[in-house]
DNA sequence: TTGCAACTTGCGACCGGGTTGCAAGTAGGT
DNA sequence: ACCTACTTGCAACCCGGTCGCAAGTTGCAA
């Protein structure tokens, strides 16, 4: 009965979160759950330092927090982004529209990424550019202040 | 005599390099000469633990090193880049044309960066684009593979 | 509901890049 | 040649990132 009101309480959000975790071929633990929780409530993405610091007052260790990092960036549930200064942050994935190619705003001060239209770019082609640039082998990114910085 | 004759057969280079310390304000002393001769001899930018691996074999000190590479980058004489692996790496600051922006190419595989003309580029606005983006403060990065990797 | 294999956790430890304090040594203007 | 400010070497530290292992959980299947 214990686990069964437990269940009935839980917020619908955890309820949302568990499913997206089985979805993903990962086990609803505790700690995943936290973790995805707390990337998902956050306005800017968080590095491993600072989840521990929110997560890990007694709760959970870090090298627990840290695999949970990995397995939800390696499922494609969390974005793992370097802001310049060399510390890595997660921020949940957003909504799956990268089939197509398209640039990326990287705010240099909060580290958020930002989808940008693609019809918004153009690139004028040269026979002495690199390759990659030619065949439009790159990830364009303009990288600057976002505006809530 | 011996400091004469041992100024007298210093290569072209080193009596460069030397110049190049000295108008940026910095002491030309031989570890630092090291540091601008390794950068500007190796193919690609180095990093610290590469630079302590050529030049570090009871030559120099490994924070000696690091205190060269940092003074050279404060200077501007050295770029110090980030291929996105968590290790800095440094590069000699190419010739100055930096006053005008303009996009870079970044090689995400030997973190080679190369600059591409500006009017080889043009972002179409949109009212609901960050500033930055809309005011042009921002860095336009094409990253990529080089054609050398 | 129970059982069990596979997956997770906590702990402890390690690694390596980056960084600093301090005392001894050196570059270079005068 | 001299003197001062700047540099060096050494030794240590910090911290993010990782891993091995034994104990604890999860969730499929019976």
């Amino acid at each position: 009965m214990v686990a069964a009101f437990s269940t009935a309480v839980q917020s619908p959000d955890l309820a949302q979160h568990k499913k997206t975790l089985r979805s993903a071929s990962l086990r609803a633990t505790p700690a995943r759950l936290a973790v995805l929780g707390e990337l998902l409530a956050a306005p800017r993405p968080l590095s491993h330092a600072e989840l521990v610091a929110h997560l890990g007052q007694g709760r959970f260790d870090r090298a627990t927090l840290y695999r949970n990092l990995m397995d939800l960036t390696r499922a494609g549930l969390v974005n793992r982004v370097d802001r310049g200064d060399h510390v890595w942050r997660f921020a949940p994935a957003p909504a799956r529209h990268h089939d197509r190619a398209h640039p990326h705003f990287v705010c240099v001060t909060c580290g958020d990424v930002e989808c940008l239209p693609t019809a918004n770019l153009a690139i004028e082609q040269a026979v002495d550019m690199p390759r990659a640039v030619r065949s439009a082998h790159v990830d364009v990114q303009l990288r600057g202040v976002c505006d809530r910085c």
